[in-house]
DNA sequence: CCATTAAATGCACTTCTGTTGCACCATCTA
DNA sequence: TAGATGGTGCAACAGAAGTGCATTTAATGG
């Protein structure tokens, strides 16, 4: 058993060969990719398992599900240190307007936020625009 | 020349019959809009119309564009203190998940946020979703 | 006031993402 | 080995975003 199997069999998932390539592609970018990207990177890759795989993954709290305001859903795979489910623990994102590349900065935190009178709170999702450091060399 | 008129005037866009129409219909909701909604709002309203119009009042800082995570572009107008292009000045917003609707809560400002070296911030977008205060009334 | 020009609108159509239903295949278990 | 469960592939659909083009509407200059 792999080092990815037994990740995903720790998370309760069948690691079949399609789930196995999947998690190592994620694993193997350190941007957040969208259905499409891993669509691309596959031959035969079939839209319909991505999307079933990617749901069941975050189900599992494999991959948290990124929001960036390109209204395109983006996935990356949840750090050790990622508890997505927690309030306290969410980090934000940044997306690039140049390369179009999000990435999880997952060390910084997204600070407490007071809300007015009668608003409850369960999810946060923040995310920041502009340039990102590879395209800022240029 | 109608308050109305004059508010598209001072912002350059030509006050047409739609344009008034839309922007006195956005007025009346205290919630951010969907393009959909506008349309169902109307009896004889053109999606591309729609479409172009949110799109020129929105360069024309008539509106803010959000992007509350339901994947649906929403509108909302921007209040005076609106200062959607300066990085300092940005609101927050508060989807609810039982009514679905997305509300600016314009008193609360974004906290400053330190990015990593070489990370340039143009955009911050900031959605908490969770239960708004209507309905948790009930 | 009319003619010209530019902007706004309406219609048709395309593209892309997300989503579901159904059939088939693989895997696990009794 | 048979049956159940879960995963995969194919086809099709829904909804939003976006584009091209023809037509109408509004502004401007003579």
């Amino acid at each position: 058993m792999t080092e990815v199997e037994k990740t995903l069999d720790n998370k309760s998932v069948r690691p079949t060969a399609m789930r196995i390539l999947i998690y190592k592609f994620m694993a193997s970018k350190n941007t957040a990719v969208a259905l499409t990207d891993i669509e691309n990177a596959f031959d035969k890759a079939e839209r319909t398992t991505l999307y079933r795989t990617l749901k069941t993954f975050e189900e599992k709290g494999i991959v948290h599900q990124i929001d960036d305001g390109t209204n395109i859903s983006k996935f990356a795979l949840c750090e050790p240190g990622c508890n997505c489910e927690i309030d306290q623990d969410l980090h934000l994102h940044f997306h690039c307007g140049q390369c179009d590349k999000t990435v999880c900065l997952t060390e910084h935190k997204i600070p407490q936020i007071n809300l007015p009178q009668g608003y409850i709170a369960e999810d946060v999702n923040l995310v920041i625009k502009g340039i990102c450091d590879s395209c800022n060399d240029h």
